[in-house]
DNA sequence: GGAATATATCTTATTTAATAAGATACTTTA
DNA sequence: TAAAGTATCTTATTAAATAAGATATATTCC
């Protein structure tokens, strides 16, 4: 029955947008939190997952992905790099830039506070078969294709902020 | 076959961890986005997320929700009010407490910058069955419970800081 | 009921994160 | 090779958030 099922779908997706925020928004709080617990900026530890996440980055890039400034990006750098968390390697692909990566000592240190949601996480998607899996992961994968997709096509924005995703060539 | 269904899980945790992470990187850098479009900061937006999402709420609740002190709430507050974002109700529940609420004639302002997201968002769910929402939904829904439960199980952290959720009676 | 304690918000002074503008060094293009 | 462009950093400045404490109302315990 169509206008069934039209309703059904309706509510779902009305469902699903409330709980997708709801879900951002809790994220942002639990990364308050852990950056409260490392004694550091929530920017400090967007940092440091953007270099979780994507590798080794010039600032520029972590400017791009951060919506900071490229003087904002050497600030926290240097944040981050005095509390030995990061360090600076020169790109070989470009003598005015340079990497930033991880000191790997201190990874962990910042990881294991991910370690009990990540429990959860898997306790969560242990009720999960193999196809409902796929569909979950469909929908952030397509989710974050969209977004990847959407960079420079902003209106009026800041001239280094576009977008997530590995930097482009 | 158990062991390569296994492996097969194993793959799809993994990519749904990464999935997920960069979901909420890129989450964070929309909202950048956002504020900056509204001219207004990160936190600001966040409070108007917070209101839409739970309704009308505390400054003690914001500040829950949000992380930060009740000091900064009252800032926030007061640039919010002085830009007409919100006001403050006497909370008839409590005389020392406000009840914080939308202008209901800024809403839409905020809002429109989430249709183009929210145009997308159907577009991906468009291709998904009723079951496949529903499964998402699932996900969703269990990671913000097991999230909610969480509140005040966390170590050293300041006394403002609990989680996100309607407002326990 | 009333004193003592706790709670909710706000105030003020202060710290410091982030910005803006511009400098430097290197790369790319013409 | 010169000119323009780009990547990062520096410095001075703005202003967001904190910390400590004040005020007003609630709650608890005798």
């Amino acid at each position: 029955m169509a206008p069934l099922s039209n309703e059904n779908r309706a509510r779902l997706f009305a469902d699903l947008t409330r709980s997708v925020r709801l879900f951002i928004a809790g994220a942002s709080l639990f990364s308050q939190r852990v950056a409260d617990k490392l004694n550091m900026h929530p920017t400090d530890l967007q940092f440091l997952n953007l270099l979780e996440l994507l590798g080794p980055l010039t600032p520029g890039t972590l400017a791009q992905c951060s919506g900071l400034t490229t003087g904002g990006v050497t600030v926290v750098l240097d944040r981050l790099e005095k509390s030995g968390y990061i360090r600076r390697l020169p790109n070989p692909a470009d003598r005015r830039s340079v990497l930033v990566d991880w000191i790997p000592a201190k990874r962990k240190k910042v990881t294991s506070n991910y370690d009990a949601v990540e429990g959860q996480f898997h306790m969560i998607l242990g009720e999960f078969s193999e196809e409902e899996l796929q569909t979950v992961l469909t929908f952030f994968s397509t989710a974050n294709a969209a977004r990847s997709r959407e960079k420079s096509s902003a209106g009026k924005q800041s001239r280094t902020r576009t977008g997530i995703g590995r930097p482009q060539a």
